[in-house]
DNA sequence: CTGAAAGCGCTTACAG
DNA sequence: CTGAAAGCGCTTACAG
């Protein structure tokens, strides 16, 4: 069933049933009443891919997020991201197509194939693991791409994005140990600048609290639990001596919380924890973990608005959105 | 750039530039190398939307999840089983486009839409909580339908499926508590179809093992973690007279879990608790969480075969698979 | 307000 | 092996 075959039983041109089912105020209302009744009763659809290539916009966008294809370490974090902005986009009218970019390989290619041929308006790119590789890729490509929370400032200024104060999540950790007195304490987290950035906002708020305070920094091999689990253990005698330990992210500090109890730690007593980022599981792990919560329905609200006047309006303004985040109390710290 | 540019270019009609994208026997292999390389230099790709309205294959298909728009309360094994799908259709070379039906309102316009309009050549709805509704909606749509654990078995026989068994699923869990001699049991779950099976396969097994054991069944108003916390803290003294719990899924069990131990229970010396789906959390809480572990890859490779076969050899076989969960023991049993 | 025609960018019989 | 033509199912100036 097409829309010539729906004209034919409308009696009508089929220029009229188009206008018909687009609302187009160039057709009588009575005209149009019984050509959507029709419609309704064949259970006609309109065939979107022909409209699309017609149109030239596809109601869809796509969203995109690093994985790790090797160990499929996924970030907690960006999967609430997604499931998040496919609501929001969803509202807006728009369908959402989801593709990862292995952050192992840098494989890039599902990415610009998905822009490029025109089956997306539009990109959303989950950034914190997107890199060099990845940026030039992305520049090549449509108007609408919008960025959250990418990994570095310098490139991602080309683009429409928002980003979440790393800096200032660090201080909120930071303030948090102040207030507790608490002076010896570590940050644990993997080399990476985005987070390099919360550490720096944590350190500089203690140091400058507390002169006296010892603050040391350790590097994690990758975001599993497991490998937190397992350093935290190795290392025991050397975390043991702070007070207080900023776990980046929530992942990570769920394996050095279990690892620290199950070596006898009482925590928050013996040790403060804070995490980062606030994914479902700091409510289900004992004690629940204190937290930095990054607004993540606020971040997709954002970028769902952007493709909607990006894509629907052709507003090709470029804009900058600075959240902050927040900390949220629970047991741990 | 589109092909009849890019054929004017390489000097030939783009009838030929359309073969040689498409890798057609139909073009001298010489013809096929000039054309690819020169695609290459100019960056062109495909449009597929046009592409899709000639061949009529979009090589996208959909993946519906269930999810609770008023609570937000979203099944973290749904979560992870979407994710996994992308993995695999990825693979295939399909991409994948995400939606959820709302399990409050019922509403599935989003989900017909899709599949009426052509944005997808096949669907895959992961169906723990579909209802009736639901069912004549999808038995209206397109031949390439696949059902990941659809909760009911007499309408879903009209589908391609993969059935998780439930039953089994239950007795494995008895099977635990029977080693243990654990003759006084709970089972608390939502009142739905699927988790009466797995209750069923429980209770079957503890009392063909040992038919003095005292069995009962307690039912949660949702899948929310702080449902099943409050739950348990309120009906703390029936709870406590078991020694052993069956909690599904996993969310409920951490919650059932830790409003225990915050009465002071000991786990699993004093009760011991199995939960259900095995998602990533229970390697979080504490302690560990024995659970019935649901073969989502396994499910989420034969979706994408299924979907391979059924859209590009045109294979409309009806396929029926029955996956077997298995138990992990961790710390909590 | 209505309709005939051109066009969106491809694929694929058909003829050579 | 190559190309001219028709067709996929819509939208949208253009003419009335």
């Amino acid at each position: 069933m097409n829309i010539r075959e729906l004209a034919r039983k409308a009696g009508t041109s089929y220029t009229t049933v188009s206008r018909a089912l687009n609302n187009s105020p160039l057709v009588a209302e009575e005209t149009r009443k019984r050509i959507l009744a029709l419609a309704g009763e064949l259970g006609y659809q309109i065939n979107d891919t022909a409209r699309s290539l017609a149109t030239g916009i596809r109601m869809t966008v796509g969203v995109m997020y690093p994985y790790h294809s090797l160990r499929r370490v996924e970030s907690l974090y960006t999967t609430e991201v997604v499931h998040t902005l496919r609501e929001e986009l969803q509202v807006r009218g728009f369908d959402t197509m989801i593709t990862g970019y292995d952050t192992v390989s840098e494989d890039l290619s599902s990415f610009t194939r998905l822009a490029r041929q025109k089956k997306v308006d539009g990109l959303i790119v989950i950034g914190s693991e997107i890199s060099q590789g990845a940026i030039e890729a992305v520049s090549q490509l449509a108007d609408a791409v919008f960025l959250i929370n990418p990994e570095r400032d310098d490139w991602a200024s080309n683009f429409s994005r928002v980003l979440i104060d790393d800096y200032y999540g660090g201080v909120l950790a930071g303030e948090q140990f102040l207030q507790r007195e608490i002076s010896s304490v570590t940050v644990l987290m993997q080399d990476a600048p985005l987070f390099s950035l919360r550490c720096k906002g944590f350190s500089d708020t203690i140091s400058l609290g507390n002169p006296e305070a010892v603050i040391s920094t350790m590097y994690l091999p990758d975001g599993s639990y497991e490998t937190a689990y397992e350093f935290t253990r190795k290392q025991f005698r050397k975390l043991a001596e702070s007070r207080g330990l900023f776990v980046i992210p929530d992942k990570s500090a769920f394996g050095v919380m279990n690892a620290l109890q199950d070596n006898g730690v009482s925590i928050p007593r013996d040790i403060a924890i804070i995490g980062y980022d606030d994914v479902e599981g700091c409510l289900y792990c004992r004690p629940s973990l204190s937290t930095i919560h990054q607004p993540r329905s606020q971040a997709a609200v954002l970028a769902a608005q952007y493709m909607e006047s990006a894509i629907l309006r052709h507003d090709s303004g470029r804009h900058n959105y600075l959240l902050k985040p927040t900390y949220v109390q629970r047991s741990s710290c």
